[in-house]
DNA sequence: TTTTCGATAAAGAAAAACTGATCGGATCGA
DNA sequence: TCGATCCGATCAGTTTTTCTTTATCGAAAA
């Protein structure tokens, strides 16, 4: 078969300005700038040799030769467009669970899912938020991300990310009538601390960073007590203004990036703890989960290497 | 309307691989190599979390996914082909006329032409090959290939080559009995002339050549004399071992490249008159005259400028 | 057994596509 | 009548995508 057929993108640009009458709306609904509209189109007119669309100063409209050509290449992106929608619902969607670390779920995973689903509209992910241990061979869970060292005998384990501990607050405290500039000005604020599971990795707590602070007169003991899974309860009460929280790196990257929260001092604790995505070799290349560890890893901003 | 669209080279990639079941088949029908097809379908299982094509070591073939997926494609690329199709045979597609010098089409544009046409199937060029001075204005002429001085008033005019003059020959001229060495050895050798059209631009002769290599026992005036307007009989001859002609770098680039012919000497003569690209300002963007003067430039190595 | 063919992987190169900034001419509201 | 605004064009620079190159691998063919 011969199909002598121009740049696809090309075309697609001409379809949408053409079905628009507009280089702004087909910019908008391709996502991308009308300059890049404008140029595809540039491009397939010279393929052509034959001018497509009629500029006014205001707005485009098509020429002849425009009209000529839209219906079937509107009808062909059509054919195309129902076939993958078709496609996406019919097929037997398997989802791809997930297991995630719960703290980790709320804080990050979820308002990044949107762009998963951008990339791979045919991936349905089920989220299962629990810190137990996955037995891959008995639960039906494709990966699991889990707070830990790593060491998942057996597994494909790829590292997210390295975490640290801090106090975190809502940057009210700062000017308030008792800002927190040093770690001494803690004694005047309320510590809102965070129970463990004592089965579970933890995390220091106030009396270890006061200590690594080398502040004596705050009490550690003081301040509201939130319950081991309460994580996210303890960050609320944060960003409320609350307290003090000692926060973990990754789960309060983005409050702090949005301004919600502050970190009031520099010392941080490190953490030999971190994040990793784990799941069975066997099925570490098939396409959904494949797809997964890659989007993961790049949201992550780690580079794909198996540990 | 929002249409869930993946890449569609992924997706023509996939197509080709599916009806061809190969990729090396899809590679060639689409002009690239196994890998980018190889790459564009993984691309594509990606975003669909679906495996498409079962591997085989030797072969591939649909995976049930990939059967759901293939007919609708192929159905759309066909109604976009057909479109396609109509389009270049049912607009009335009036050819680009081109006037060229008739050496430089003979040597130079004619065995380029099909890479144009494969650029830009929607141009049919109309080849004029004469050195009349072109009145845009009366004669149905878009663009015109001249060697002359670019002084062309109220013309776009850009400039395609620059021009030297120099000796050539068959390489069995170089280990004949007497070897082309030394201009001297020209003594040993017919000198295939070229007679100028007095009213023409003409280039430098053997006398001219023979002077500026400070040779006195070579007798300019012997040899097989060729009409004006038989350059590129000259040439055959030249090509087929008959004698030395001088000739154009322009027009014997491409016999030096493929070893036809050598140029025995270092010297050559500069020429001030180059080859020229002319046309009318007023139609110089038409999406026709604009492809064909893009496409000639970049195939002159030359980047567009206008003079 | 050796060769061959087709698929694959990784890395780097080439080409395509896009952005961002700027310009310029209608249209709209005051 | 005058700005303000909207929409498209253009261009340089950059990012992203796509492709090639080179090497490897395993089964089928010679």
């Amino acid at each position: 078969m011969h199909r002598r057929l121009p740049s696809l993108n090309a075309l697609r640009a001409f379809e949408a300005a053409g079905r628009h009458l507009s280089f702004s709306r087909a910019a908008a609904e391709l996502h991308v700038t009308p300059a890049a509209i404008g140029q595809q189109v540039r491009t397939l007119e010279s393929y052509l040799g034959e001018t497509l669309f009629v500029r006014q100063n205001r707005s485009v409209e098509l020429t002849v030769a425009g009209q000529a050509l839209l219906p079937g290449v509107s009808d062909g992106f059509d054919q195309i467009a129902r076939t993958m929608e078709a496609f996406y619902r019919r097929t037997v969607r398997r989802p791809l669970t997930v297991s995630v670390e719960p703290n980790f779920g709320a804080k990050w995973l979820v308002r990044r899912l949107d762009r998963f689903r951008e990339r791979h509209p045919g991936i349905e992910i089920r989220l299962d938020a629990t810190s137990r241990v996955i037995d891959f061979t008995r639960e039906a869970v494709d990966l699991a991300i889990r707070y830990g060292d790593g060491n998942y005998p057996g597994l494909r384990c790829d590292e997210l990310f390295e975490d640290e501990v801090f106090p975190v607050c809502s940057p009210a405290l700062l000017d308030g009538p008792h800002p927190l500039v040093h770690p001494e000005d803690l004694q005047w604020h309320r510590l809102l601390r965070q129970d463990w599971d004592p089965n579970a990795p933890t995390w220091p707590d106030w009396a270890m960073w006061l200590q690594a602070a080398g502040v004596e007169d705050v009490d550690p003991d003081q301040g509201p007590q939130f319950a081991a899974g309460s994580y996210s309860l303890m960050l609320d009460a944060a960003l409320a203004g609350q307290g003090v929280a000692l926060a973990s790196s990754v789960l309060v990257a983005d409050d702090i990036e949005a301004g919600r929260l502050v970190k009031p001092f520099d010392l941080s604790m490190h953490q030999s703890l971190r994040y990793y995505l784990a799941g069975p070799e066997a099925t570490a290349d098939e396409p959904m989960s494949a797809a997964f560890r890659e989007w993961v890893l790049s949201e992550a901003g780690v580079s794909e290497t198996a540990v």
